[in-house]
RNA sequence: CGCGGGGUGGAGCAGUCUGGUAGCUCGUUGGGCUCAUAACCCAAAGGUCGCAGGUUCAAAUCCUGCCCCCGCAACCA
């Protein structure tokens, strides 16, 4: 049985994220490794801060904090807005860690021995003021094509155009403005991979089972030909470089970044009091299956770049099995914007609604495959149909009846008919599939079975009608609402992934001590969890609905400054 | 001719790789039920699958061209 490595994109530390970075890449990860530790397979899910980079420095010198100092405040706020999502992380850590320059300086070492790290001068704009090196997008002028006054060094957002800095006419830094500018030579180190593209290639021809958009961006990088890349950067902030003449610089940040995942595991190790307990996870390939989430940005570093970087070592490291992609989620139809303060971030989220509200509609809507769409009337409608009406409601109905029934507590087995046997062979075989597609990361699937099991039970007790029942045949009622019961134990173990906090809610209501998330599928459909005399309450309804009213001022207050 | 993804009933999506009665959720309409958060269950209506052409006995699915949308564009996280 293997071992199951997970991983989320590390978040950029600068800034709270949005609905869109949290559905695409940890939300699923999550739920896989829910699943998974449910099923009692062992399980790491790592993740933390991407720390280092020109955005982080200028942020910090914007508040006048230092990269580390604005970085372990971000870090925090970071990490408790994922708690308070119910992210499960086994160690969620910091590519700044300490173990983080080592590992990453060690990897470098490898790469420079076995001849994969080239020297090379390049030419970049110096800001004198600033006194520091501009990379092309904090270069800003007036674009030489079409004349518009505030184009990027990389690309006029006007015109379109792709332009190389030292076009730009009056050129100015887009940190202070200064247009005291100069072209510099500076020396870098660059990873050679085109050297290492054919055994990324024989890598990525491995593994047919990724996504339609992972190959695709795979196999455009590697089609085109991979360009050698620059590893080193002119910054403070980051990671040293060791190497004689380039004191003073720092790795590049999507060198350092995903070698965080191998940091963080032996940060994890270190604080657990087993150091060398990392090696399970990064250094015996046949034991353990890798499975990484990203958004579908994140895929080229990922798929080819990363990889490039493991096999340049030649030594033996755990690999991805499966590199999960996510498309986008656009937010009523357009992007997210900080600028524009358009669309909902984490903070935010929190604020409004419990953490499965989001959970469970980010996760129905998720994009996988192809882009979509958040719209709050379509967060409101998975809300208040699929989690209060369908849900919500019918563990409230069984509850209620029992209550006024049986003295709210389990009644003991009664007379079974073929409705009953009919129900717990539909169940049985979504639970089977419902595990299959958890496991499968097909997490829109995933949720439709979820969602076919409550409507399964709506239509069962509609069927038997109890309340019938209750009049003239007692034995009857007795059996019909001991599994309406039962059903909202199944559940409560088949959501705990998607929504772990309803789902102990439910636990607490069926007078269970356990948490539904260490209860396995195992036999789940068997209806026979719950003991006979059991006292079980007939709280307040799960969930509450959002009013349309509620959704018109949301829609409004989160629309953003322009357009 | 920069790259990638996409255009499927009112809305959001699956199906396209491996051609063969067009599927899911919401919404709408009708019916049932009345235990429950005016909730639940059943049924029906609604689509020339972006446009044009081609291959085929057969195309949403394969090929060619075009139109439109979104995202990215390698010192940018």
């Amino acid at each position: 049985m293997p071992r199951y490595l997970i991983t989320s994109a590390l978040p950029y530390i600068n800034g709270v994220k949005h609905l869109g970075n949290l559905i695409g890449s940890m939300l699923p990860a999550d739920v896989l490794a829910r699943h998974l530790r449910q099923q009692g397979e062992e399980v790491l899910y790592i993740c933390g801060t991407d720390e280092h980079g020109t955005p982080a420095e200028i942020a910090a010198f914007a508040e006048g904090k230092s990269p580390k100092e604005y970085c372990d405040e971000q870090y925090a706020i970071q990490d408790d807005i994922y708690k308070q999502l119910r992210i499960s992380f086994d160690y969620f850590g910091r590519s700044s860690s300490p173990t983080n320059h080592q590992v990453t300086q060690d990897i470098f070492r490898r790469l420079d021995e076995n001849g994969f790290i080239e020297e090379r001068t390049v030419s970049q704009i110096y800001s004198i003021d600033d006194q520091r090196f501009l990379p092309d997008r904090y270069v800003v002028g007036t674009c030489p094509i079409c004349g518009f006054k505030d184009a990027r060094g990389d690309q006029c957002d006007s015109c379109g155009s792709l332009i190389d800095p030292t076009q730009l006419i009056e050129p100015r830094s887009a940190i202070s403005g200064s247009t005291n500018l100069e072209v510099r030579d500076s020396r870098h180190l660059f990873l050679r991979l085109s050297a290492l593209q054919d055994r990324v290639r024989a890598w990525v021809d491995q593994h047919q089972g990724w996504p339609a958009t992972t190959k695709g961006i795979a196999y455009k990088w590697l089609d085109e030909g991979l360009q050698d890349r620059s590893i080193t950067r002119d910054l403070a902030w980051g990671i040293p470089v060791p190497k004689p003449g380039f004191e003073g610089k720092v790795f590049y940040v999507w060198f350092d970044a995903p070698i965080a995942y191998v940091s963080m595991t032996v940060d994890r190790a270190k604080t657990s009091g087993d150091p060398e307990a990392w090696r399970a996870w990064w250094k015996e390939p046949g034991e353990v299956r890798y499975l990484q989430f990203m958004g579908k940005d994140n895929v080229p570093f990922h798929a080819v770049m990363w990889p490039a970087t493991m096999l340049g070592t030649g030594d033996v490291w755990v690999m991805a099995d499966q590199i999960k992609s996510f498309s986008w989620l656009t937010y009523e139809g357009g992007k997210f914007s900080t600028s524009r303060g358009r669309g909902i971030f984490t903070d935010t989220a929190l604020t409004l609604f419990p953490s499965d509200y989001w959970r469970y509609a980010l996760l129905a809507m998720v994009p996988e495959g192809t882009d979509s769409d958040f719209s709050l009337e379509g967060f409101a409608g998975l809300v208040n149909k699929d989690m209060a009406d369908v849900l919500g409601n019918f563990v409230n109905r069984v509850l209620t009846m029992v209550a006024r029934n049986f003295e709210g507590r389990v009644p003991e087995p009664g007379r079974v008919e073929d409705l009953d046997r009919e129900l717990i062979a539909k169940c049985r075989e979504l639970v089977v599939q419902l595990d299959q597609e958890l496991r499968a990361t097909n997490m829109r699937k995933a949720m439709r079975n979820l969602r076919a099991l409550w409507v399964a039970g709506n239509e069962y007790i509609t069927l038997a009608q109890p309340w019938v029942a209750v009049k003239n045949d007692r034995e009857r009622a007795a059996e019909i609402l001991r599994i309406g019961l039962e059903l909202c134990y199944l559940y409560a173990v088949t959501s705990a992934a998607i929504i772990p906090d309803s789902s102990e809610r439910i636990f607490e209501l069926l007078g269970e001590t356990g948490k539904p998330g260490a209860v396995s599928f195992e036999g789940l459909a068997d209806f026979a969890r719950l003991p006979a005399g059991r006292a079980v309450s007939a709280g307040q309804p799960l969930f509450q609905k959002i009013a349309p009213e509620t959704v018109a001022e949301l829609t409004e207050r989160f629309r953003g400054s322009s357009h």
